[in-house]
DNA sequence: CTATTTATGACAGCATGTCTGACGTAACGA
DNA sequence: TCGTTACGTCAGACATGCTGTCATAAATAG
């Protein structure tokens, strides 16, 4: 418990720089994480992956496109979802964030070493549930 | 990363409902939760767990004095000093919060076996960070 | 003993992030 | 055509964090 609080707490705070340089919050950066990992993605998708109302991510989302962080398109197969993907200054952004919470990963991942890590995967999978189906509301 | 976010949160959103029926929100809950694995801890020790300023534990330490979760007495060393306790009321709470998230974890560990839950624990401290020095400051 | 530092408490105001509730629009599907 | 779905948006509220400021008591340095 207190491992996984402190171990993700010090982690998202790594980010608190470069996204403040941004005029960003960490809900943006979340919004951003997610959206990089899955390209294309709808918004009723994202809402999976972060557990939160589509009110809530209205505010974050708005910020992100007047930004020119993330771009919006209308769904190929069914014209009422938006696709969302970063823009270039969006990867921009993203690889900063990550530039700056990778050192401390790579760190932990290789003082651990091989086996380790995957146990911890094999464990938070057991904890957050099979990736596949982050992205599904219930 | 994802995995991390994931797991902290669904974690985290367990307890949620037995904290709304104690009028208490998550800030009280990690709060309760590091007074309760370190007894009789300073104000100051708190902080470093959390990582957050006095004025803000000041409001989530208010409400849980006023709700008779926890006592504060002054330091017997150090007579500057407030050690933080649970009451029974804090102890009975402290214990429903975990008994709504300990089947998840208990279910993750058993299904990953032994040696995944010990490199778990080896890549989480790689990443948080020695516990011993969590309540320093810096 | 005096001056300074430390540990804490309290109050005011502000920013962020989240929520519920309500309404509207466009597109899908039976 | 009609009900449902996916989304956008506005309004208002609450929770949680922050900075800044002042006060007090106790420890500590000189």
């Amino acid at each position: 418990m207190d491992l996984l609080f402190i171990a993700a707490r010090d982690v998202a705070g790594k980010s608190a720089s470069v996204l403040a340089a941004a005029g960003l919050g960490r809900a943006h950066a979340r919004a951003l994480h997610f959206i990089a990992r899955n390209p294309g993605l709808s918004v009723a998708e994202l809402l999976g992956f972060l557990k939160i109302t589509k009110q809530s991510l209205n505010r974050v989302m708005s910020d992100l496109l007047k930004g020119g962080f993330v771009e919006r398109k209308t769904g190929m197969q069914d014209r009422r979802t938006r696709s969302l993907q970063l823009t270039p200054a969006g990867k921009a952004l993203a690889d900063a964030v990550w530039n700056a919470q990778r050192p401390i990963l790579a760190a932990a991942f290789r003082s651990a070493g091989q086996d380790a890590v995957g146990g911890y995967r094999k464990v938070l999978i057991g904890i957050a549930g099979d990736p596949e189906r982050w992205r599904k509301n219930p």
